[in-house]
DNA sequence: AGCGACATGTCCGAAAACGGCTAGTCCAGC
DNA sequence: GCTGGACTAGCCGTTTTCGGACATGTCGCT
């Protein structure tokens, strides 16, 4: 979990709590709902509500909760992971909206079928919740199994996306 | 041992062997042997050997080892140290030319009267050599004991300030 | 004089613990 | 029979913890 110090924030307030976003130079870096796990520390990133990237950010998500939109188009930044994640990360991304699919499964598109357990810490780190959509995978047997952001949270997305 | 990614380096061919010299953009971060211990990974740092810092030191190392001088007049960066270790680093700097001290004097003047060993290792991982002038720190009796650029140069360097 | 013990901040490698997992087994309960 | 829950044993990247090793000196015993 390292960010560059030229690291930029803002707070957004969705439908499910406010939440912190923040942007690197490269792009949408983190979005994350106050108070969830593996929160960063982000007391010494400058507010800037201006900033073109979150501005953007801020507008699709507010289309999502809307219902007016299902993908995102936004630049990302997921260097703050180490390999391993970003590829599991990348992973997420192919996942489209109302669809779900398991650890085990995304353990096999990253090319290491037996480490679906690691695949489970790393979707767990994901930065960016909801435009990295890790609220789209699920146990095996479809259980919830766990969210950064609490379970009511996830099911309230997946609900959102029709994917009940 | 952190460097901000802004550091640059050049190289300087002392009478002691090559050396590398490296700037952040507050001042002089570094300056090393070529091959002794401690030795940050400088492979990412651009070289820039007009880098108005890097030429200044370079000029007056060549004067401190042509004996037409004796302290140096530069704005240094020691910030890739812990709070600790710029301590101490600090008060190497207040040892005047052709004299020496101890370790345990050290740790006295830091106001940890019991850390001389601490001291010892902070010293040995002092990133500006000759500048910040820790091879005028020398056992309680006296001995050389070490240093990271071999005990020949630390007494090359005693010798040429006339300590002996 | 010589020897052992202890105090101290940092780094580094090794080892263990910790998860948003899964497939397999074994039993209750229907 | 079949289903579902509880339990087990492997799985593996990351994080945390722990134990030495150091550019030393002082104190207390032999």
């Amino acid at each position: 979990m390292k960010f560059p110090s030229s690291t930029v924030q803002a707070r957004f307030d969705s439908p499910l709590g406010p939440m912190i976003v923040a942007a690197t130079g490269r792009g949408l870096a983190g979005l994350w709902f106050e108070g969830q796990r593996h929160l960063p520390d982000s007391s010494g990133w400058p507010h800037a509500p201006e900033h073109p990237v979150l501005r953007e950010a801020a507008a699709q998500l507010r289309d999502y909760f809307a219902g007016r939109r299902t993908q995102f188009d936004l630049p990302l930044d997921l260097q703050s992971g180490t390999a391993f994640q970003q590829s599991v990360w990348q992973a997420l991304l192919a996942i489209p909206p109302g669809r779900t699919t398991s650890y085990g499964d995304l353990s096999q598109r990253v090319g290491r079928p037996s480490a679906a357990r690691a695949v489970g810490a790393a979707v767990g780190r994901n930065p960016v919740s909801i435009v990295v959509p890790c609220h789209r995978v699920l146990g095996r047997d479809g259980s919830l199994t766990g969210y950064a952001g609490g379970l009511e949270r996830k099911s309230a997305l997946l609900g959102l996306e029709g994917a009940i």
